[in-house]
RNA sequence: GCGGCAUUGGCGGAAUUGGUAGACGCGCCAGACUUAGGAUCUGGUUCGCAAGAGUGUAGGUUCGAGUCCUAUAUGCCGCACCA
């Protein structure tokens, strides 16, 4: 019988959710626990483009490490949800008027069919989507209770701020005298979520602000349009105080070194310390950070960042207007031009500061290379040691003292952090690093400073003016914030006419007619109602999209838990996730949040880890494989010419083809379908070729329709992209060769890690290994499998469990087709072996696996199998010493005295009474000999 | 500029603790069966006529290096005026 894969596959789908055979419980009470297993990947935005061949990569992985777990005898959790709000379903909204839900509930369906087609074990039942209220409920109690807790340093984590409020009325004199809202405000410097205001990233285009990582080289990640700096109130997530935590809790995860390395100069702790400058004729100093203590007695002048509160305190009268003027021109400049023309700017404030150690004057400048985020926003300048006040010096002609021994700043700054010091006093002669420890110690003996830690990590900005997110449960009374009660959460999202900013500038939400908060009978009631006495106006801004990203694995644990997020008897099952496949391009963004997210709840005792995730793989990405086709340009050109891609650099062609990007779906291993092509575009419709072998149509027109006629395509890796036509959507492979072969395909392109373009060509060899293997179960017999039939197998368990505990499931697909034509050499046809070759090939092909199974005369799934082990005898018996090599390569080891000579040696060897069985008494190939150490032979 | 990763046949890639480099697949070549085949099966396929050479390049460690060390080139990714 043919391998008919489109039954096979469609019955076992269909079977497999009427046995509700992936439905995963909890254990309760009194059950046998059975060891918890958590296999997640990063949950999709669902896009109107739907899933391409790329998207399943992770989650197949992750699917092989679920069954083979399950398999082993874990209760293994393996959910899938949606990350359903986003700016692609409201920027359609706002184009078409469509509602934003009904575009994602569409979206979310049409990912779903096409998951499902590609035989995941997914429990649906336990599937979240962060749009839904009865998810976004918990996001908005995570966020209250973030408003409620600050960040007690001493303590290093969360408290309520209840205590916080305690302690000042005991021991804060000046608490008392507060009004309410000065109260208020006093403690939105504590709270863990806040509000400030702030300098945010604006995109005028998309109407909305970003966070950090939503940024790139000036301009939105999404969409791609100019961002600029403005000053604004919003909310924030006072990230920054867990930068030391999130640090330090890289060390126990089990992640790349080079995500972590990410996280960490994301993070971007560095070591140094504040110093106070006093100011000529002022009595306040201000304070400076720098990582190089030791280069003090090189500064030769200060500067400050235009948006720093002391450059009205320093600016003098005359040069009040040139600094104004700077300060304009800076606000004018948006990140994209600072970023591209970085010329020198800047001017001098007029004043002057003191150097503490030398007791010089030295002037104090603005420019836009000081970062007002950063430290304290001013830095003491150091020309002779560092490039940008090198660079800023030689503008101004400002002096450049250099610091240390064998220094050459005549022509560029020296920027080593190692050598002897000079013209330093009290540092004269000391190394570096003992002059920044030496400079350390004396300023704070002194008090002119103190050792201080700076991070790069900002707090997050959690404010969004858009419509399609999550709605803050909050309130504006007297303008400060107050949190609607937990109990009336969800806060849902209202119905608004139009999803575009309103016309006085404010969010989507200030359409909403009911959005209005009534105190006293805790409702949302109509806007009309607003008094500011007892209904009060709500939050119009909502949350960006990584809130709800951010603790989604949580709620898997215990999805359908009305009263809490998670209970701690869930939580305390399941712990954590144990394997978490995704992309990189989460590495600064979600990757950080949530472990944010997770250590604020673990501070709150609704966790048990303070780390969310144990295992990170991040799958790479899959890129286009775009095809050509070289239209004729030439002399005489009609314009519907096209050479095949083996002739382009030959006369006539040469320099006179144009590539155009044809559908990679009418190609097939570099050949064009060369009727498809001329039925794809109107264009083409009367398209001619020059074929591979150089005939052409226009010397016969019927050549076309001869079979052994070729046009080769000429190809490039590019990013999948409808325009360039090599989106490939895995429904297409699904239909043509089967769930089974695209999954053991998608594996078998290279290593999980390593980004890799999409490239059907290929696909055929692993098709036809699974039609040849379902062969072998056309009948079975029940005899006792022979010592090469063991062998054959017993190489495969070793070699599939080594895979999968090590993530390297490429080289399974090798080992499974080298076992079958192996065991098909044997004509093996033993129920014995063959089941177990099933039970090994579960994980990865299950439909095929599961029939084979089934043919074995199972009556259960195969998913509930037991793996199979491999047992070392087996190999030992047919004559394989171990350890068995997979290419067939044999090893001994065979302990022998320091100076033995080699004959000695190949004489032990032979003596060896396994080697002699191995070798049938011939010689060893090779025998290799390291004195006082081990003896390998290769035979 | 800083940090990370990669570089192996015509192509994707194997080589698990340093031990016969090129597994497996594609493509290609030859053969078989066919009226035919973009079907199936069998065999071959790193380069070189050969001796030999060979894992980006140049050194080093080692009995032995694709694998470890140093330098260097190229490509990809992340961060970037972070003091």
């Amino acid at each position: 019988m043919d391998y008919d894969f489109q039954a096979i596959e469609k019955k076992w789908q269909q079977e497999w959710n009427q046995r509700k055979a992936y439905e995963v419980k909890n254990p309760t009470g009194s059950d046998k626990q059975k060891e918890p297993y958590y296999v997640l990947d990063m949950f999709p935005y669902p896009s109107g483009a739907g899933l391409h061949v790329g998207h399943p990569l992770g989650y197949i992985a992750s699917d092989i490490v679920a069954r083979y777990k399950r398999q082993q005898g874990y209760n293994v959790l393996h959910p899938m949800g949606f990350d359903a709000y986003g700016l692609p379903a409201e920027q359609y909204a706002i184009q078409t008027g469509q509602h934003p839900e009904i575009t994602t509930e569409k979206n979310i369906a049409r990912y779903v069919e096409q998951l499902s087609k590609i035989g995941f074990c997914y429990d649906w039942g336990r599937s979240v989507r962060t749009c839904d209220p009865d998810f976004y409920r918990w996001t908005q109690w995570a966020f209250c209770r973030m408003f409620n807790s600050y960040y007690d340093t001493d303590k290093q984590q969360a408290r309520p701020i209840s205590e916080l409020v305690a302690r000042l009325e005991k021991e804060d004199s000046h608490w008392a005298t507060m009004s309410e809202r000065e109260r208020q405000e006093y403690l939105m410097q504590y709270r863990i979520a806040y509000l400030a205001d702030t300098k945010v990233n604006w995109c005028p285009k998309l109407g909305t602000v970003l966070a950090n990582d939503e940024v790139s080289e000036g301009l939105s990640v999404r969409g791609g349009y100019p961002v600029e700096q403005r000053v604004m109130r919003q909310w924030c997530l006072r990230v920054s105080a867990y930068a030391q935590r999130l640090l330090e809790g890289l060390d126990k995860i089990d992640w790349t070194d080079s995500l972590k390395d990410t996280q960490r100069n994301w993070i971007g702790r560095s070591e140094g310390a504040e110093m106070r400058f006093a100011i000529k004729g002022q009595d306040e100093p201000f304070t400076i950070f720098t990582t190089r203590a030791d280069t003090v007695y090189g500064v030769t002048f200060m500067v400050l960042a235009p948006e720093s509160e002391y450059v009205q305190r320093v600016v003098t009268e005359e040069k009040r207007q040139e600094v104004e003027e700077y300060l304009q021109w800076v606000k004018r400049r948006t990140e994209r031009e600072r970023i591209a023309d970085r010329h020198v700017t800047g001017v001098f404030t007029g004043s002057y500061a003191i150097n503490p150690l030398t007791e010089k004057e030295i002037p104090i400048y603005v420019s836009d290379y000081v970062l007002a985020g950063y430290g304290t926003g001013a830095i003491m300048a150091v020309p002779a040691h560092d490039s940008r006040d090198y660079a800023f010096a030689c503008h101004f002609g400002l002096p450049i003292i250099p610091l240390i021994e064998g220094a050459d700043v005549s022509e560029q700054s020296f920027d080593a952090k190692e050598g002897r010091m000079i013209n330093s006093g009290i540092l004269n002669g000391l190394e570096v690093k003992e002059a920044i420890a030496k400079m350390k110690a004396y300023i704070t003996e002194k008090g002119i400073g103190r050792v201080k830690v700076n991070y790069r990590l900002r707090d997050a900005i959690f404010s969004r003016q858009r419509y399609w997110g999550e709605p803050f449960p909050v309130y504006y009374k007297d303008d400060m914030p107050y949190l609607i009660p937990e109990k009336c959460l969800p806060l849902r999202l209202p119905e608004v006419k139009d999803f575009k900013p309103t016309e006085d500038g404010q969010p989507p939400l200030g359409h909403a007619e009911k959005w209005a908060w009534d105190e006293k009978n805790e409702q949302v009631v109509d806007k009309k109602l607003i008094d500011n006495k007892t209904v009060f106006p709500l939050e119009l801004c909502t949350m960006p999209g990584f809130a709800g990203s951010s603790a989604y694995y949580l709620r898997y644990m215990d999805n359908k838990n009305d009263n809490e997020l998670v209970s701690r008897e869930a939580n305390t099952y399941w712990r954590q996730v144990n394997l978490y496949i995704g992309g990189t391009e989460h590495a600064t963004g979600h990757l950080i949040y949530s472990r944010f997210w997770n250590k604020f709840l673990y501070d709150l005792g609704v966790v048990c880890e303070d780390e969310p995730f144990k295992k990170l793989i991040n799958q790479g990405m899959i890129q286009g494989r775009s095809n050509f086709v070289y239209r004729y340009t030439g002399e005489g050109a009609t314009g519907n010419l096209y050479v095949s891609y083996n002739l382009i650099d030959t006369p006539p062609y040469k320099g006179h083809v144009q590539p155009i990007h044809v559908d990679v779906n009418i190609v097939k291993n570099d050949i064009l379908d060369v009727a498809a092509f001329r039925q794809w575009m109107p264009d083409y419709k009367d398209a001619q070729f020059v074929y591979s072998d150089g005939s052409s149509d226009v010397d016969n027109p019927y050549m076309g329709n001869a079979t052994d006629k070729q046009y080769i395509c000429g190809w490039a890796v590019e990013k999948m992209s409808k325009s360039m036509y090599n989106v490939v959507n895995p429904d297409d492979i699904v239909e043509r060769y089967g769930a089974d072969t695209l999954r053991l395909y998608e594996m078998f392109l290279g290593p999980l890690e390593m980004s890799k373009p999409w490239d059907t060509n290929g696909i055929d060899g692993v098709h036809r290994f699974l039609r040849k293997l379902w062969n072998m179960y056309e009948t079975l017999t029940n005899e006792e499998p022979t010592a090469d039939e063991l062998r054959s197998l017993h190489k495969l368990i070793k070699k599939i469990t080594w895979d999968i505990e090590n993530y390297s499931f490429n080289t399974s697909i090798p080992a499974f087709m080298i076992a079958q034509s192996e065991l098909a050499g044997l004509k093996c046809t033993k129920r014995a072996v063959l089941e177990q070759v099933a039970a090994l090939l579960a994980p990865y092909a299950p439909h095929i696996a599961e029939e084979m199974w089934h043919r074995c005369g199972h009556d259960d799934l195969v998913i509930d199998a037991e793996w199979p082990k491999w047992n070392e005898q087996y190999l030992e018996e047919s004559g394989v010493k171990y350890p068995v090599q997979f290419n067939g390569k044999v090893r001994f080891t065979i302990e022998c005295a320091k100076d033995t000579p080699k004959d000695e040696v190949e004489k032990m060897v032979l003596a060896h009474a396994d080697t002699t069985k191995y070798l049938n008494g011939n010689a060893p190939k090779r025998v290799i000999v390291v004195p006082g150490k081990i003896v390998n032979v290769v035979v």
